[in-house]
Order: structure tokens, then C-alpha cells, then sequence
DNA sequence: TATTATTCAAATGTATACAGTAGTGGCGAT
DNA sequence: ATCGCCACTACTGTATACATTTGAATAATA
């Protein structure tokens, strides 16, 4: 066996299936935006790149198809999904909803460890107030804290899913450095209402939080 | 919504690609339990069974794991996926949750067109009593024409979704001749309240429906 | 000129071939 | 009998080959 180094374009974990690592190329391409929403899909070049054969690479589309990151155009090719303003509507709706489902639920299970969890991811995001890009990361982080500690793997799943789908759309909230500020607080007043383990209190912490953040959405149109 | 999504098994067209052949085999024989709940499956013999080879019975394999319908076992080998109670009690609660978002949705843009195709569902679950294998496929259309009526695409195809993986475990609900009166008052009366328009109303009407559904469910145990 | 044929190139779906790996069963040693 | 070791089988992941379809571009006709 000759070992021929590939240049790995990206960070490619020696033994995993060439299919996941197609997988996790597309996913940081989409999120990152090195491909543009609507942008069309070639196979064949896409192999080439990765340096492999068309057959992971369509086992990852048709994954990423079934997850609605990408999605099927009518002559058949595949493209980064691109949704409608009403899609992108009907997406945050039901994401506002299940995110005060999940903090009800949060309220009740979450653990010390997690509120500790959650208390260090908000120092942290104190401490990253001029990087709206790593602000992103942290956020997310924030969230998905919260969704584990619904303990509903359902539920965390499909929110999860859904707030990569959003992200696809959605101009970076935190370059309004207004937005930063008032996603802190609100963060913090997340944390202390599911300290006090009351379904209600969280929800009414996460409710503002979202229609908080639509406001901000709606401003930037 | 994806192509392969819907097709029938009786409706196999010649011309339709065999990953999505494969597909509508799996979910028939999943849904129809022609292979149950913790059952491996062996690529190469279905792929005998179903006169085609391993590439595409991958690809389907692969959506249906990302669909949930199918889950990955330690060895990595592929089983029909097998919900603990805890699971399953997460998707009964996220469902709950979810019917109630899109009942107050359905409430404010079903049309008339709609509401008379829950008309007509209903008075052939009325002429269908008698057979609990075709009252469940009646009631599974009456949710998706509700959920269709909520004019939000993610919201429509997440509960559709949902509905079919938690068919994966329950023991058919309308095997209990009192859960079919009580189910066809209750369509009865979420017909009504939609048609009244008023998001309250409907909730009411639909809470009532999943709550009467898990006592049901729990009388079974 | 507009419209239809015709042909060619590219891409897709599928089968098959092959390599690496994990599991299985037997067999000898203790 | 139990443990460990080796061969062997069966399967998975991946590449490649092939056929068919699709699309585009040019040619040909009214």
C-alpha cells in the first residue's frame, strides 16, 4: 500500500467513512456560505475536489436532501435550498413555538450542571461581544445547552435541524451590536428563569427572547 | 417536500428510480410491520428480494436513517428503530405540542375546499367502523389535510413525519371499538371548530382529541 | 424566420468489482 | 472444558464501468 498522503481539503478525520466526510464538507460549505443558497450541485466536480468517487458523495446528498438542506430542482439537479419568504416564515413559526415547548420542558429536567453550563457559555459570550461570527457559534452553543437539557432527543433533534435551516437565511443577527447586547440579557434572564425550574417563568424568559428577536429580524428588511 | 416521499406501493410505477422503489417497499413493510421494530436488515438479501443492487437499497437505507424510520445499531448494522417508553413518550409529547400549533394555524387559513374534504373524511370513517386497519389510514388522511391546511410546508411535513414514526409503536389504537366513537365525535367537532376560524376554539378542540388519545393509549398498559 | 429534426455531450442511475474488516467457527494447547 | 489463535467467510465501503436519459446545439425544413 503506498502511501499517498492526500492534501485533505478539509479536516478529514483519518478513518471516517469517506460518506461522512462528504457530509460534514457540505454542511460547513452551506453554513459557512461558500456555497450560496440556490447554488447547483455538480457531482462529478464535487468528487474531484474531495478527492473521491461519485458514491459517498451521493449518499451525503441524499442525506442532506432528506435533512432539507439541499433540495431537488425540477430537471432533477440539486441545489443549496433556497426557501421563500413564506417558507422562511412558516420555519421560524414553528421554531418560536417549540422553542418555548422545549423551554417548559427545560425548566422542569435541567440540571445543575447544565445552569452551570449555560452560565459559563454566557461569560464567554460576554467576552466576544466584537466577533459577530464566533457570537454565532457561541449562541448556537447556548441553545443547544438548553435543548439537551429538555431530555427529549426529539425534541432536540428536530430544533436542532431546524436552527441550521434558519441559519441558512437569515443575515447574521449579531452584526447589529444593539441586538448583542439585548441577546446578553435576555440569555441571562433565560438562565435565572430555568434556575427557578417554573415552566412558566422560562417560557415568558424565552417568549421575549423570540419575539425580541423577530423584531430585530423585521428591522433588518 | 421530496419527490420520493409519497409514493404508494400499489402505485410502483416501471419508470420511477429503484432507491425510490426501494423506499416505498421499506415504508410499506415498516408501517405495515411485515418487519417489526428491532429487526436488522440485510442489504444484500433485500436487495435479492427486491431484483436490484446494493446501490441503490444504500441510498434508500441512508434517507431512512436520517428519516428516524431506521437506526444505526452499535455494530453498525441497520434495524427497523426500536422507541424505549422514554423515547416514544418524547414524541407523544412533541406531537401534542405540535397538533396544537397547527391547529390554531388551520384555524386561520384552512379553506372552505378543505373543510369539506374533512367533511367527506368523515363520513367515510362513519361508513368504516367496522375495520380498524382502514380507520386508521382515514384517520392518518384526516391529519394531513389538516395539517396541509396550515399553509406551512415545515410545519405540514414535521407532524407527517412524526405521525408515521410514532405509528412505528403503538398497537393499533382503534382495535378498542369505544376509541372510534370517541375519535369520530372528536373529528366531528375540530371539523366544526375550524370552521368557526378561531384559534382558541380549534385548540380546544384538538387538545381534547390528544388527550383523550393518550388515555386511551394508557388504558393499554 | 420560425420550427422542427438530428446529433452529440454530459450527467444520472445502476450494476458490478474489489479491498479492507469484522465476525465466526474450528482446532490445538492448557 | 476453557482459552486463545488462526483461517475463512460475509459484509461494508468505495471505485469504476456501463446504459440510459437529458439538454443543448446545430442543421434542416417549411
Amino acid at each position: 500500500m503506498t502511501k499517498s498522503e492526500q492534501p485533505a481539503p478539509t479536516t478529514a478525520h483519518k478513518n471516517m467513512p469517506l460518506t461522512d466526510q462528504a457530509l460534514a464538507y457540505l454542511r460547513d460549505a452551506i453554513q459557512t456560505r461558500k456555497i450560496n443558497a440556490g447554488q447547483e450541485i455538480d457531482f462529478a466536480a464535487l468528487a474531484q475536489t474531495l478527492g473521491m468517487s461519485r458514491t459517498p458523495i451521493r449518499e451525503s446528498i441524499r442525506q442532506l436532501l432528506t435533512e432539507g438542506l439541499l433540495e431537488l430542482l425540477p430537471g432533477g439537479t440539486v441545489c443549496v435550498t433556497q426557501l421563500s419568504a413564506v417558507e422562511a416564515e412558516g420555519f421560524y413559526y414553528v421554531r418560536d413555538e417549540l422553542e418555548i415547548v422545549a423551554a417548559r420542558a427545560a425548566a422542569i429536567h435541567i440540571s445543575d450542571l447544565e445552569i452551570a453550563m449555560l452560565k459559563a457559555n454566557l461569560s464567554l459570550f460576554d467576552k466576544t461581544r466584537t466577533d459577530p461570527e464566533k457570537l454565532s457559534k457561541i449562541d448556537s452553543q447556548f441553545h443547544t445547552i438548553l435543548y439537551d437539557a429538555c431530555n427529549n432527543i426529539y425534541l432536540s433533534q428536530t430544533l436542532s435541524r431546524l436552527r441550521i435551516k434558519i441559519g441558512l437565511l437569515q443575515g447574521r443577527p449579531f452584526n447589529n451590536p444593539e441586538r448583542i447586547n439585548d441577546a446578553y440579557d435576555e440569555h441571562a434572564s433565560i438562565i435565572s428563569a430555568l434556575e427557578s425550574h417554573d415552566p412558566d417563568i422560562a417560557e415568558g424568559a424565552v417568549a421575549k427572547h423570540y419575539s425580541n428577536a423577530r423584531k430585530s429580524r423585521l428591522l433588518l428588511l
